[in-house]
DNA sequence: TCACACACCCACACACCAA
DNA sequence: GTTGGTGTGTGGGTGTGTG
């Protein structure tokens, strides 16, 4: 098996000639990749590397077709070895290339990126995933612009050329294979003449092969001819015929019959991105401009992807990345990512057991090109026979009372050892003691337990690939289903046939959730029905449960009117507020990377207001304070007892280690663990420019002084500041500065110009 | 016509809870 | 403490409409 975003074979396919001429692959002084420098994404240092050999770009012509860090493409592809063209390529060339985001001339155009990966790499790569498709529309602009001008532009796309974005920097290591969890996993699935579990034309004909009854899979049963022997034998069918009659069909067309009528809304919430500044405009990179695929939003997306990589293949990872790519649902995030992303992933960042990104001495993040596991994990065959065993030797324990590896009697043992009889070790009446099969013709055969929570706690440990719950929950689903017997019989048979034993599966058989379909599916529609209020989100499932769980927008929109999902004003604060919460995350580097003087500035600012604003004694205000409403908190928020266990809770979520991308994730601890509203906390981190110290000082301050926002408090910057700074009036810069210091100045500058207030 | 964006599917891993 | 019921959302897709 092998995923689209494995490094086993896309890393390495990357880093090969691009024209099938140039085989040479300067590897970069064997440097792995943990030595980039990762979080920054912006180290040039490779560009001038190995300058005595060869360049990669040799024999290529490059021309820049923007002015956006043209200047510095041009050199890369210099001192590469490539040429720069002064003009568009002829078009009789295969080594000549166009470098543009958009593509207008119908030549052959990469993007920047291709340019900056290869140069970070020192390696030439496959042009394929950067090759920008031609844009008719443009082009025709363009003609008609030549035409009105009376000359040709030099560069085509120049004007509405967007930022460069940080290209991203791929190791040369030698992609590292993720080790298998189990032998067998990369063995090759011939599948079995008979194991109708891999075949296609299985469920039809199984349907009616599986009794609903799980005394079906029985040991000894026995399979008809032309049935499957294989554990994928009892194939479930259609879990629920009469929602899949209605299903897929009506449904879809039930839905897509309504999403018309939504969908002006929809292109509201688009627009939304509310004034002063609205995001950057869209480039359109393919001739299918109009939701189409920005190279700033696939380069947005592998970020996050990067420093996500435990969650690369969730729904929900792509749906948050919607968020802040309006345009896209999370399902056309996530089909974007896996069909044609994950190809250019080439390295993620470092995270421990917890998904937590690691960081290495200097503060980096570190790059690999393993793929970290994944959060839910396959049950493979081996893992199955395993616990078929395991369970077996507990059952034979339970009733015969012996050690079925080395026959000793456990009743001596456990009278040796102070006679403390467990419960799974106690002698059943009716069963032998000392005496019975062998362990191997013993036969599980009806029996299904007891199995002591204790056996499978102690088997997650020994055996981490999978939680306890999953694999008691796998016993319960598919051992007893099968049958134990029958799949240690199953797997030996394959085994001595040398055959490759199939784990199983097809063992579930569990109705369709009614209600909202979001898991796995998050299209517009659940988008928008998240963002309805708890009464209209009752409604609507009352709805879709007389609909039979199918979603019937126009008879939603009766009940719902349109105009309510959302009002406007609600609307576009969220809009605000993710646009304020996507700025904080994207600017992340950029904009709390602070020069070392401001930092030491405002840490000195700090320390010396401390005895000042910091000191206020929490236990003297009283909670909850007269100014927490349930506009700004939670109902959570009033289970804290006091102000100071409050506080403390504030301190213990800010102290975590939240990288300055993760902004949202910060802001939804503080809703979920202390009961801050997202809106107030964003609100709060705006006011503090991002500044994390002064996040404590913010409610002291507001408790005490019974003011939101604080008045006169260093750090926390007033609608009034930010008017006063913008001023640029010497006096308002003075009286800022005795208030904020010179550190939170430029501070809150940097956050003004990123459009951040 | 076709590539792409988006919707949708479903088995099942993992989790939690009530009896 | 064991067990069954079931919620959640991952993982790996496929189907469909449209520019």
């Amino acid at each position: 098996m092998s995923q689209p975003d494995d490094f086993e074979t896309p890393s390495t396919n990357a880093f090969e000639d691009a024209l099938e001429h140039q085989s040479q692959h300067y590897n970069n002084e064997g440097s792995d990749a943990r030595n980039d420098k990762g979080a920054s994404d912006k180290d040039e240092g490779a560009v001038s590397a190995n300058d005595d050999q060869p360049g990669i770009f040799q024999d290529l012509s490059f021309f820049i077709a923007q002015d956006e860090g043209r200047q510095e493409l041009e050199q890369q592809v210099s001192s590469h070895g490539g040429t720069v063209l002064p003009e568009l390529p002829s078009g009789k060339s295969n080594k000549e290339f166009v470098v543009s985001t958009v593509n207008t001339s119908d030549l052959p155009t990469v993007t920047p990126t291709y340019i900056k990966t290869c140069c970070e790499n020192n390696v030439l790569m496959k042009v394929q995933s950067y090759l920008v498709p031609y844009n008719e529309f443009r082009a025709v602009i363009d003609t008609q612009l030549r035409n009105e001008g009376g000359e040709k532009p030099a560069a085509p796309v120049a004007s509405v050329a967007p930022a460069v974005p940080a290209a991203p920097a791929v190791p040369a290591a030698p992609a590292v294979p993720e080790a298998p969890a189990v032998p067998e996993a990369s063995a090759a699935p011939a599948t079995p003449a008979g194991d109708a579990s891999e075949s296609p034309k299985e469920p039809a004909e199984n349907t009616s092969t599986k009794p609903n009854e799980e005394s079906g899979a029985t040991a000894d049963a026995s399979h008809p001819p032309g049935t499957s022997e294989g554990p994928g034998a009892l194939v479930t069918g259609e879990s629920d015929p009469g929602l899949k009659d209605q299903g897929a069909g009506a449904r879809r067309e039930s839905f897509d019959s309504a999403k018309d009528s939504v969908s002006g809304e929809e292109s509201d919430v688009i627009k939304t991105p509310v004034a002063p500044s609205p995001p950057p405009a869209r480039q359109p990179s393919t001739s299918h401009n109009k939701s189409s695929f920005t190279e700033e939003e696939d380069e947005f997306i592998l970020d996050v992807v990067r420093k996500n990589p435990t969650r690369r293949t969730t729904h929900t990872l792509f749906d948050e990345i919607s968020h802040y790519v309006p345009k896209h649902t999370g399902n056309s995030i996530r089909h974007r990512y896996r069909v044609y992303l994950a190809k250019r992933l080439n390295f993620v960042y470092e995270v421990d057991s917890a998904g937590k990104l690691i960081r290495d001495e200097n503060g980096d993040l570190i790059k690999t090109t393993v793929l970290p596991k994944s959060l839910k994990n396959k049950f493979t065959a081996s893992e199955d026979y395993a616990l078929s065993v395991q369970v077996k030797k507990q059952f034979y324990c339970d009733i015969y009372q012996k050690d079925p590896d080395s026959g000793e009697s456990l009743v001596r043992d456990m009278n040796a050892s102070d006679g403390d009889h467990k419960g799974s070790f106690a002698t059943d009446g009716d069963e032998h003691q000392n005496e019975g099969p062998s362990f191997k013709d013993f036969r599980v055969g009806e029996r299904r337990g007891p199995v002591p929570r204790e056996f499978f706690k102690k088997y997650a440990d020994e055996n981490p690939n999978h939680t306890e719950n999953a694999w008691r929950d796998r016993f319960r689903k598919f051992l007893l289903t099968f049958g134990i017997d029958r799949y240690i019989e199953y797997y030996e048979n394959e085994i001595a046939q040398n055959r490759v034993p199939q784990a199983m599966k097809n063992m579930t058989n569990r109705p369709k959730r009614p209600g909202v379909p979001t898991p796995g599916n998050y299209n517009s529609f659940a988008k928008k029905i998240k963002t309805l209020s708890q009464q209209q989100q009752q409604q609507a499932a009352a709805i879709i449960a007389a609909n039979g769980g199918a979603i019937d927008p126009a008879a939603l929109a009766l009940a719902v009117p349109e105009g309510d999902f959302l009002d406007e004003e609600t609307l576009n604060f969220i809009s605000g507020l993710r646009r304020d919460l996507s700025k904080i995350e994207s600017a992340g580097g950029a904009a709390f990377a602070y020069p070392q003087e401001i930092a030491e500035s405002i840490r000195n600012h700090f320390t010396n207001e401390e005895a000042q604003f910091d000191e206020i004694d929490p236990d003297k205000i009283s909670f909850p304070p007269a100014l927490a409403t349930n506009e700004l908190f939670m109902p959570q928020f009033f289970n804290f007892s006091s102000t100071r266990e409050f506080l403390d809770k504030i301190n213990e979520v800010i102290s975590r280690d939240y990288e300055p991308s993760q902004a949202e994730k910060l802001v939804q601890d503080l809703c979920d663990d202390v009961g801050v509203r997202k809106t107030f906390s964003t609100s709060i981190l705006t006011a503090l420019s991002g500044d994390l110290m002064v996040f404590p000082r913010y409610f002291l301050c507001m408790f005490h002084f019974g003011s939101n926002p604080p008045m006169n408090v260093p750090g926390i910057w007033t609608r009034e500041d930010d008017e006063m700074l913008r001023t640029g009036e010497e006096s308002n810069v003075k009286k800022l500065t005795q208030k904020h210091g010179a550190g939170r100045i430029e501070m809150r500058k940097r956050f003004i110009a990123s459009d951040l207030v």
